[in-house]
RNA sequence: GCCCCGGUCGUAUAGUCCGGACGAGUAUACCGGCCUGUCGAGCCGGAGACCCGGGUUCAAAUCCCGGCCGGGGCGCCA
């Protein structure tokens, strides 16, 4: 007897021609359909089920792959049973599964879970999770221990973007911007960590690229001597990311149309100051010490484009548009930017491990260290140079697989207005 | 916080500017029929919508007001 297959998915298209039914069944996690094939002539039972299956249905076939495949849809499979394991019983589904008929992303969000049964949908997800995986591989192989840190907050604001307040017993709490205070406080224990987290930020954002629940990739090292190895750190993981992605995903980014190319290391470092002259050159003035804002970074993203660079650091810049924890070289700081086509994908860079300086720091920028003691007390306990990054997972999606909105980059994202599903 | 824009069959759209044969068109999905290799198949038939409330008018999908829901940009932010 032959060896039987078991195939169980939905049926997201349904071509019946006379004696004849193709059925396309979405494939068990991947991307390229199966065409299960029923004619009457070869079995009238199965045809009959098939005549009758509903577009959407999940079912269970049993079968086996045709040896001569024809179909140029996806595998063609021959089926000796087919169960309708769960019926489709709405008569008006909200999205056309053969992907004929386009969908707004408004529609796309409400039904996340039935686009996900098409190709390019499917190949979206199965990338991020790549990502994850190979981002966890680099630093599982670079000696880092994956951790945890809480998301509930006790402390409000680290600067930068509002957080959100919520009831906490008797008390008020805050969802964590960012893992920052809490990994820093573990360099004072641990030398080596990431984390790959949820920011909840509070700002009402209302465009293509802000989420008010994102994902980042976080590390922080300790021991180091400046920033700088911290960038390499960096580069690296985006490298091993791309190349993974290249050799692993090659399907998925074939159906989201993306070809990929690894940077070449080590990416451009490019200093605040020698932005704002390209900034000059192209008839945008901004003052010495204000923040590069997106027109300034879209601008920047164009020229290194024209000079074939996709990444880029931006680096040396002013300490005052930059964070109490970043370290200060009198007027500058020992930060930087990784930014993407325009787009800033990450910022790292060394952190303040002095305790003084850290408390002045604090002062300059209008905080008040007595808000921050959990915090500082850390840094009584011989805390070496440390330095990290945060790396945005959906902005470095956006920019891998040319996605206009940061939302196609997750399942169910939460902005201004979407809060369900 | 500020400023624009939109809401028509399940989905995606035409129509709105300039009110009248719009009795609301098209595509796809859906229902029924024909077809034994469809590949966005094809052909025949069917069903399916003007966000809500008020106003103007002989006449409102179309103009006005309010509400609800949504989209985008700026600021801020990654």
């Amino acid at each position: 007897m032959f060896d039987l297959e078991t195939l169980c998915g939905w049926i997201n298209e349904k071509k019946d021609i006379g004696g004849i039914v193709f059925l396309t069944v979405v494939p068990d996690n991947g991307i390229k359909p199966i065409v299960a094939v029923c004619k009457k002539g070869r079995n009238p039972e199965v045809w009959k089920v098939a005549k009758k299956l509903k577009i959407g249905s999940a079912v269970r076939i049993d079968g086996q792959y045709a040896e001569t495949q024809i179909s140029k849809k996806g595998l063609e499979f021959i089926p000796c049973k087919i169960v309708v394991v769960s019926e489709m019983s709405e008569e008006k589904i909200p999205i056309d599964f053969s992907g004929k008929t386009p969908f707004l992303l408004d529609t796309k969000l409400d039904y996340r879970y039935l686009t996900l049964r098409l190709p390019r949908e499917r190949a979206i997800f199965i990338i991020r999770s790549e990502i994850l995986k190979l981002a966890r591989e680099w630093f599982y192989k670079n000696g880092f221990i994956e951790v945890h840190t809480p998301k509930l907050c006790g402390a409000g604001a680290e600067g930068g973007a509002t957080v959100f307040e919520l009831n906490y017993f008797e008390k008020k709490a805050y969802l964590a911007q960012s893992p920052q205070l809490y990994k820093q406080m573990l360099m004072s224990g641990l030398e080596k960590v990431f984390e790959i987290t949820p920011y909840f930020r509070a700002e009402k954002f209302s465009t293509t690229r802000h989420l008010n629940e994102s994902w980042g990739i976080d590390m922080e090292v300790g021991f180091i001597d400046n920033e700088e190895d911290i960038m390499r750190l960096l580069e690296d993981l985006i490298v091993h990311l791309v190349e993974g992605l290249a050799e692993r995903c090659s399907k998925e980014l074939k159906i989201l149309n993306v070809k990929l190319k690894a940077p070449e290391k080590p990416f451009p470092r490019i200093k605040y100051d020698e932005v704002l002259e390209i900034l000059r050159r192209r008839g945008v003035e901004i003052e010495w010490g204000e923040d590069l804002g997106d027109r300034e970074e879209k601008i920047l993203g164009e020229e290194m484009t024209k000079s074939g660079i996709d990444f880029y650091f931006i680096t040396k810049y002013p300490w005052k548009v930059k964070p109490f924890y970043i370290m200060r070289e009198n007027y500058l700081s020992r930060s930087f930017d990784l930014d993407c086509k325009g787009l800033e994908l990450a910022s790292g860079g060394q952190r303040e491990h002095r305790i003084n300086e850290l408390v002045n720091n604090m002062l300059e920028k209008g905080l008040n260290p007595k808000d921050f003691e959990f915090y500082l007390e850390a840094f009584r306990y011989a805390m070496p140079p440390h330095g990290g990054y945060g790396l945005g997972v959906e902005r470095l999606m956006m920019k891998l697989l040319n996605l206009e909105n940061i939302r196609e980059a997750i399942l169910f994202p939460r902005d201004r207005w979407r809060l369900v599903p």
